[in-house]
DNA sequence: AGCACGCCGACT
DNA sequence: GTCGGCGTGCTC
C-alpha cells in the first residue's frame, strides 16, 4: 500500500548533464529529509544512488508529463553530507561546467553505489576502529630555524599559505607539526593532506601513521580497492580519522571537521583531472578552505606560476601584494647541498651521441666510488619511431595521427594513445626492404646502450655495474615499482635509467648524480607551460642527488651534480637551474606571461569537439562561437573566442580532434559566459550539420593548450 | 551514464 | 528461423 507523500525531495543523482534531465529531480518521500541525506531513488528502469539536495536550488516545476515517484529508501546509518561539503560539490560542478549530480556522485566511493542498504547497514555494524588513539605518538623532531618560522606563521595567520622550500628542506616535517597543532586544538579536527602521484602515498602514510597512529590516518585515491576506498571514506565522514591522505580526489572526501589542507607538490600537473569534470584539486583545496574555514598549505620547491604570482609580497607599486602569504625555507637540511649543475652542450659534441663523453666518463667514475646515478628521459619504449631506409615508411598507428613507438622488450610497435600494439616487421610493409631503422631514443634504449658502455666498469667491490630501469612499462604489476625501489635504496642497482616516474619525491639517499639527456624537447613545444613544467622536472630530479649528507660526506664529499645535455646551453630555463633561482626564473616567465596576456594575467577555457571528420569537429565549434555572437551572450564582450584549431595529436582511435580556445581578463566574465554557453553548445549538438559528432566537452583553466 | 527498444547479418 | 550488432531516446 502507497502511503500519501508527506513532502518532495530534491535529489541529485548521476545523469550527465547533456542527457537532457535536468540537475535535480524530484521525488516523494513520507517525510522531510535533511539535505545531504543518501537516499536510493527509481531512475527510469533501475535504482540509483541520490544526495538530497537544498531546496532552494531547485530547478521549479516537473516538466508536464513527469510523474513524480517516491524514493526508494533511505541509506540509514550514514549521516547527511554537510552543507561544506554540498557547497564544493555545487561550486565545483558550476565552475567546471559539469552536471551537479555527476560532480556529487563521483565525488562519493564508489561502493556506496552498489551496495544496497542492507548491504551497507552490514558493512557499518562492523566495529569501527576506536577514535582518536594517537598510538605511539613519536616525539617530535626539533625543528631548524626556518621550519619554526613557518610553523609560526601558519600557526599565526590565516593563509592561504604558499610554502616555497627547496627539495630536502624538510616541508614534511613542518606540514606534520601543523597537522599537529590543528588536531591538538580541537578534538574533532580533521587535515587533508594531498600529494600528486598514489605512489607518494605509502611513504606520506608510514611518516604519518609513525606520528599519529594508525587509527588516525587513512588514505583515499584510485589505486584502492572499493572495500578500502568506502572504509577510509566512511572513517572520514565520521570523524573517525582524524588526517586523510590522498591524491586529487580526496579534495572531496567529506571531513566535517577540516581545518587545515595541505597540498604538496602544488606545481604538479596531475592536481588537474583530466577527463569527467576537469577539476583542479590545488584551486579546490583553496576554495574549500576558504568556505569551511581550514588553512591551506601549498608546498612546493617549484610553485606554479598561478600560486607564485598569487603569493607576492606586497610592494611600493603594489601595496596590496597577492592573496596568499609565502613562506620561505631555502636551505636543505643536513648541509647537502644542491647539486652542481652541468650543462653539456651538444653543439660541440660529435652528432647522434646519447651519452656525451663527459657525461659518460662523470658516470664511470660514480659508479667506480660506489655511488649511484639517475638518468632521466621523458620517453619510454626503445625507439619513438621505426622507418624504412629505402622507400620511406614510418611506423605510423592506422588509428591515429602519432607514430608506433619501437619497444624491443616484447618486439612490438605500440601506439601510447590508443593502445594499438603490433609485432615488429621484419620487412618493410611496404616495399618488402629488411632494412628498417629505429629512429630516436627511448628509455628501453638508454638501459641498453648504458649496459654497453659500462660494461667494463666495475663498482668498488669488484662487481660489474648494474643498470635498472623504471617507467610505466617496468611498473605495470602491481608491486613492481616497490620491489624496484627496494633495489635502487639496497644499492642493488649504480644506475638508474628512467621517465619522470623517478624525478618525483622518491628519496634515493644515494643518488650523487641526476642526468636529463635530451631535455630540449620540452623547451620550444607550442604549450606555453612547457618551460616552467621542465624547470620544475628538473629542478626535482636534481633534488634527488645528495640528500644523504651524511654519506656525501663520509665519501669525501665529492660535489653532486646535475648534467644537462642541451642544444641551448644559454636557455633561461638551464640559466636559472645552474644558479637554483627559481624566484629570477618565475620573475623572468612572468614578465613574458604579462607581456602575452597569458595566465596567470588571464583566465581561460578550451571547448574540445571529437568528431569523425576534423571539419564536423571544427564546425560545430564554430556554429557555436557565430550562436554565441549571434545572441551576444553575457560576458562575451569581455571573452576573446579564438578559431578552432586541430589538437596537436589531431586524430586519436579513428576519432577528429579540434579545440577552440577562450580567455578572459576577468574570471568572472568567463564564467558568465560559459555558463550561458553551455545550452547553446548542447543546440548545436543536435543540428543535422553536425551529424557525426562523437563528443564536446568544456575545460575551465586547461594546463596544456 | 545506463538501459531499453528497435531494426538488419551469420549461426545453433 | 534466432542471437546480437549498436543507433536513438528516456529517465523526476
Amino acid at each position: 500500500m502507497q502511503t500519501a507523500a508527506a513532502s518532495i525531495v530534491q535529489v541529485a543523482l548521476h545523469a550527465p548533464s547533456h542527457s537532457g534531465v535536468g540537475d535535480l529531480l524530484s521525488y516523494a518521500s513520507p517525510g522531510p529529509l535533511p539535505p545531504g541525506t543518501l537516499v536510493r531513488v527509481p531512475f527510469g528502469a533501475r535504482e540509483v544512488l541520490g544526495v538530497v539536495w537544498d531546496a532552494d536550488e531547485a530547478t521549479g516545476e516537473l516538466p508536464e508529463g513527469a510523474t513524480m515517484r517516491p524514493i526508494a529508501g533511505v541509506l540509514a546509518g550514514v549521516a547527511p553530507l554537510d552543507a561544506p561539503w554540498r557547497r564544493l560539490v555545487g561550486f565545483a560542478a558550476r565552475y567546471y561546467q559539469r552536471a551537479l549530480g555527476e560532480v556529487a556522485l563521483a565525488a562519493l566511493p564508489p561502493q556506496l553505489r552498489d551496495l544496497d542498504p542492507e548491504q551497507l547497514a552490514r558493512r557499518l555494524r562492523r566495529p569501527a576502529a576506536p577514535a582518536g588513539g594517537t598510538g605511539q605518538d613519536m616525539p617530535a623532531v626539533a625543528l631548524t630555524p626556518e621550519q619554526e618560522s613557518a610553523r609560526a606563521q601558519i600557526a599565526a595567520e590565516k593563509g592561504p599559505f604558499v610554502l616555497f622550500g627547496s627539495t630536502g628542506s624538510g616541508k614534511t616535517e613542518v606540514y606534520l607539526r601543523c597537522v599537529q597543532e590543528a588536531l591538538d586544538a580541537d578534538p574533532a579536527a580533521q587535515a587533508l593532506v594531498m600529494v600528486p602521484e598514489i605512489n607518494l602515498t605509502p611513504q606520506l602514510e608510514e611518516r604519518f601513521v609513525r606520528r599519529f597512529g594508525p587509527q588516525a590516518v587513512v588514505s583515499l585515491h584510485s589505486g584502492m580497492t572499493n572495500p578500502q576506498r568506502l572504509k577510509s571514506w566512511l572513517a572520514a565522514h565520521s570523524g573517525t580519522a582524524r588526517i586523510v591522505l590522498g591524491t586529487r580526489m580526496a579534495v572531496f572526501a567529506s571531513l566535517p571537521g577540516l581545518r587545515l589542507v595541505v597540498v604538496d607538490e602544488e606545481h604538479d600537473p596531475s592536481y588537474k583531472q583530466q577527463e569527467g569534470a576537469r577539476y583542479s584539486a590545488r584551486d579546490l583545496a583553496i576554495w574549500r578552505g576558504r568556505e569551511q574555514g581550514a588553512k591551506v598549505l601549498l608546498g612546493s620547491a617549484t610553485p606554479s606560476l598561478e600560486s607564485w604570482h598569487a603569493s607576492r609580497p606586497p610592494t611600493a607599486e603594489d601595496p596590496e601584494g597577492g592573496r596568499y602569504l609565502r613562506l620561505h625555507m631555502p636551505s636543505r637540511i643536513g648541509a647537502g647541498q644542491l647539486p652542481r649543475v652541468r650543462r653539456v652542450d651538444m653543439n660541440q659534441q660529435p652528432r647522434r651521441a646519447v651519452f656525451t663523453a663527459p657525461l659518460l666518463a662523470a658516470i664511470t667514475e660514480r659508479v667506480q666510488r660506489g655511488e649511484q646515478c639517475m638518468v632521466l628521459l621523458n620517453r619510454r619504449g626503445y625507439a619513438p619511431v621505426l622507418h624504412c631506409a629505402d622507400c620511406g615508411w614510418k611506423s605510423n598507428c592506422p588509428h591515429c595521427s602519432a607514430h608506433q613507438v619501437f619497444h624491443k622488450t616484447d618486439r612490438t610497435l605500440r601506439c601510447h594513445h590508443c593502445g594499438y600494439t603490433v609485432r615488429v616487421p621484419r620487412h618493410c610493409p611496404t616495399c618488402g626492404s629488411p632494412d628498417i631503422q629505429s629512429m630516436g631514443r627511448g628509455t628501453e634504449q638508454l638501459e641498453e646502450q648504458l649496459a654497453g658502455l659500462l660494461s667494463e666498469v666495475l663498482r668498488p667491490d669488484g662487481a660489474p655495474a648494474r643498470i635498472a630501469r623504471i617507467d610505466a612499462d617496468t611498473t605495470k604489476a602491481k608491486g613492481a615499482l616497490e620491489t624496484q625501489l627496494a633495489q635502487v635504496h639496497a644499492g642493488e642497482v649504480d644506475v638508474l635509467v628512467g621517465t619522470q616516474m623517478i624525478a618525483k619525491g622518491h628519496d634515493f639517499r644515494r643518488i650523487t648524480l641526476v642526468a636529463a639527456v635530451q631535455p630540449d624537447g620540452a623547451l620550444f613545444s607550442s604549450d606555453f607551460r612547457s618551460a616552467e613544467r621542465l624547470f620544475a622536472l628538473l629542478m626535482q630530479a636534481g633534488g634527488r642527488a645528495g640528500r644523504d649528507a651524511a654519506y656525501m660526506a663520509a665519501q669525501g664529499g665529492a660535489p653532486c651534480e646535475m648534467w644537462v645535455q642541451t642544444y641551448h646551453p644559454q636557455h633561461a630555463v638551464f640559466e636559472a637551474l645552474r644558479r637554483h633561482d627559481y624566484p629570477a626564473f618565475a620573475a623572468q616567465q612572468l614578465a613574458e606571461r604579462q607581456e602575452a596576456g597569458m595566465p596567470p594575467f588571464a583566465y581561460q577555457a578550451l571547448v574540445r569537439a571529437d568528431a569523425r571528420t576534423q571539419e564536423v569537429a571544427q564546425a560545430f565549434l564554430t556554429a557555436a562561437s557565430a550562436a554565441a555572437r549571434e545572441q551576444d551572450l553575457p560576458g562575451l564582450a569581455h571573452v576573446t573566442l579564438y578559431p578552432p584549431v586541430p589538437l596537436t595529436i589531431q586524430r586519436v582511435a579513428n576519432v577528429e580532434r579540434a579545440q577552440m580556445l577562450l580567455e578572459s581578463g576577468s574570471r568572472a566574465a568567463l564564467q558568465r559566459f560559459l555558463a550561458a554557453w553551455q545550452p547553446v553548445l548542447h543546440a548545436a549538438r543536435g543540428d543535422p550539420a553536425h551529424r557525426g559528432l562523437v563528443r564536446w566537452l568544456v575545460d575551465v583553466d586547461p594546463l596544456a593548450i
